[in-house]
DNA sequence: TCAAATCTTGACCATTTGGACAGGTTTTAT
DNA sequence: ATAAAACCTGTCCAAATGGTCAAGATTTGA
């Protein structure tokens, strides 16, 4: 994270630019990505991207420290009151829309973490990894209650990102495997469904509804 | 006399070029590679690699076909007869190891994918679908059979392949987290463990061992 | 109203990058 | 041994690319 320095005032173009980098950098990554694409994708000229962005690297770093200020996790205000079951499966169902109702963020993201995370390090020191480890306490708690199975809950939630994000990601393969051209509602609550169901049975959790 | 014929003898650096290709694509993908920097990691002038390999899409469908053709399932041999509890868990636990131990593989096709699969859609199409539709036949036919939870055994295959790559495609991220430097034995076997006991509990089978 | 501030853009430049190529060296086959 | 084939590489080049700039257009504020 910690964006650069000065900020301009926001002009007009300035969220249809950042919108735009953030498709071209999602599919192309830092080094693939090219200042006239997005300039392209933008409708605008090369010239007036580089009016709001100095340079390549601070597009991508507004880019990123936009999408981490949009994150806002439901798992961000369970607690070990609430119960598991149903915190899990809303916690996985979420996820799982997100990925396939924006699934550029989610590109971006994976896109930086392939190529080692050079401009992501601070965040994953300051932010990812204590926010994985205070959510991984929680769920040691509802362990320790009895409530469910007893496993690495670090690792648990990294098997829920790596299922739900695989949508996003993936989703040139999924929709390749499953002969489809687009994604559709009816997909997303199946997937919903399995994920969240195979999950929690794994957990040892009796999924709700 | 320039040289345009297909084939080529595969000479004494034709798969030290393979490799540092590899690593190179993996890291940025098509466009973010140069071509400067594969031959850096292999050691050899540029122009060398330019022997080899006539371009950098060739190279780049050269590094893709050669991993295919290393790509070499256990899950392939399984059919009904098989106990489903033991052939998923050597299944995720081969493909966990693979992660770990071979991550630049994964990493490449993830890149691909990411960038909507351009250079893979045949392969999608003729050889992924027909695998995951077959394979998906003997999972169904072990539900039916009633020895395990019905569910998708279509979304069931992208639960363990995004939860098993996950290990190769975000390492940085998971390093990150876990605050290490670098895989251990010690981790591949927790993973390797958790992963296996919570999908087949997931699926209503009793983890082997 | 009108000048300052902000925005837009075509034209341009320096560097990087993919790739060509000629001429040299080594290996192979006879 | 010798010629042909295969291999290696320094040097060069055209295109692509990130980025600059000055001049013009538009908006804003007093």
């Amino acid at each position: 994270m910690s964006t650069n320095d000065v900020q301009k005032p926001r002009g007009k173009h300035f969220t249809t630019i950042l919108l735009a980098a953030q498709e071209e950098f999602a599919t192309h990554g830092l080094k693939g990505a090219r200042m006239q694409a997005i300039a392209d994708r933008a409708g605008l000229p090369k010239a007036n991207v580089h009016y709001y962005f100095q340079n390549k690297v601070s597009l991508y770093l507004a880019v990123l420290d936009n999408i981490i200020a949009t994150w806002d996790d439901y798992f961000n205000d369970v607690n070990v009151d609430d119960d598991p079951a149903i915190a899990l499966d809303t916690f996985i169902r979420e996820k799982v829309r997100l990925s396939f109702e924006n699934p550029t963020a989610s590109r971006l993201f994976a896109n930086e973490i392939l190529d080692g995370a050079p401009y992501l390090s601070d965040y994953m020191s300051e932010v990812l990894r204590p926010w994985v480890n205070n959510r991984a306490k929680v769920i040691r708690q509802w362990m320790d209650a009895g409530k469910m199975t007893d496993t690495d809950p670090v690792l648990l939630i990294f098997m829920i990102w790596a299922t739900t994000q695989h949508y996003a990601d993936f989703q040139a393969q999924v929709l390749g495997i499953l002969n489809r051209e687009e994604y559709d509602e009816d997909l997303i609550k199946q997937v919903s469904d399995f994920t969240s169901q195979t999950i929690l049975r794994g957990c040892g959790l009796e999924p709700p509804d």
